[in-house]
DNA sequence: CTAGAGCCCTGGGCGC
DNA sequence: TGCGCCCAGGGCTCTA
């Protein structure tokens, strides 16, 4: 599920409940997610202060008072929920625990957040805040597309001579990071861009238009997250999911809704995931 | 170096 | 109701 404009959503959606918030109590519930998790986790995630609240890519990113950063994926089915936190004057009580519950945190106001994760491809990590750029899962990065690093100058760089298809490019996180299946098919579809194309063999004019059409189909979902936490916040409840319409994504046999295409939109599989896009309109 | 396949894991949906 | 198959929003690692 999530990709970058989802993480955001779920980190904005714990700021009120985790920054500058003290973890009483950190509790572990299996030693591995996707890799094991750190050693003596739930002791180094105890009675610490989260003093800030990152996002880099997909990962949310937690600064402790301890010096650690706490790294955070949510992998395909990574799941934050929220309970018990004071909502006006009601106190929510706490759900019943669920399967796949691996990670529990509770706050010092009586918050709880919660880590399920069914499929286990996410992870957690510990590493020292001043190191984090060097974490393996961090250093490889490429920049953040809502970043000035990422410009037209850089993209046009790392496509070049590329014979990789330019759906696969704009997957690969080292080119750029936060991307995800779902947006990527929303991207070349808006740029007019044919999924199979060669990077390499995408226009430098259309190399160009892509930068503005990803920064925009980033900002629409992070704003479209935005207004699905406004409702969330009357609630407990599970952050990152919203309603969200997709002009290509999961929409196989559908008319295109690009103006003026007469398309329907199909899917194929490359590298072994879906994408959706208009043979007619996309080339 | 590059590109593609395999793999990690669970659960939902569908055809029979 | 059960079984087998396909599919899923990610990404590291191995192979050629």
């Amino acid at each position: 599920m999530p990709e970058l404009p989802e993480v955001e959503t779920v980190r904005r959606g714990l700021l009120p409940v985790m920054e500058g918030k003290l973890i009483k109590l950190t509790a572990v519930n299996r030693p591995d997610l996707r890799w094991p998790l750190p050693d003596r986790m739930a002791e180094r995630l105890t009675d610490v202060r989260v003093t800030a609240l990152r996002r880099r890519s997909k990962y949310i990113l937690a600064d402790l008072s301890t010096g650690e950063t706490l790294i955070i994926h949510l992998g395909m089915s990574g799941r934050i929920l929220i309970s018990g936190h004071q909502v006006g004057d009601f106190h929510h009580d706490h759900p019943a625990p669920e399967k796949h519950d691996h990670v529990v945190f509770d706050m010092e106001d009586g918050a709880r957040v919660t880590f399920n994760d069914a499929r286990r491809f996410g992870h957690m990590d510990l590493t020292t805040t001043k190191d984090l750029e060097d974490h393996w899962l961090i250093k490889p990065l490429g920049p953040e597309p809502l970043g000035n690093a990422f410009n037209e100058d850089y993209l046009t760089d790392r496509l070049r001579g590329r014979n990789t298809p330019i759906k696969t490019a704009l997957l690969d996180q080292h080119i750029i990071a936060g991307l995800g299946n779902i947006y990527v098919c929303e991207v070349l579809h808006r740029a007019g861009i044919s999924p199979k194309r060669k990077a390499g063999q995408v226009s430098k004019t259309r190399v160009a238009q892509m930068v503005p059409i990803i920064r925009d189909v980033l900002r629409e979902a992070i704003q479209a997250g935005g207004s699905s936490l406004r409702d969330y916040r009357q609630t407990d409840g599970e952050l990152g999911y919203f309603q969200h319409t997709f002009r290509v994504y999961d929409q196989e046999g559908q008319p295109c809704k690009t103006h003026g295409c007469d398309g329907t939109i199909s899917r194929i599989v490359q590298s072994g995931r879906s994408s959706f896009y208009c043979a007619q309109c996309q080339r």
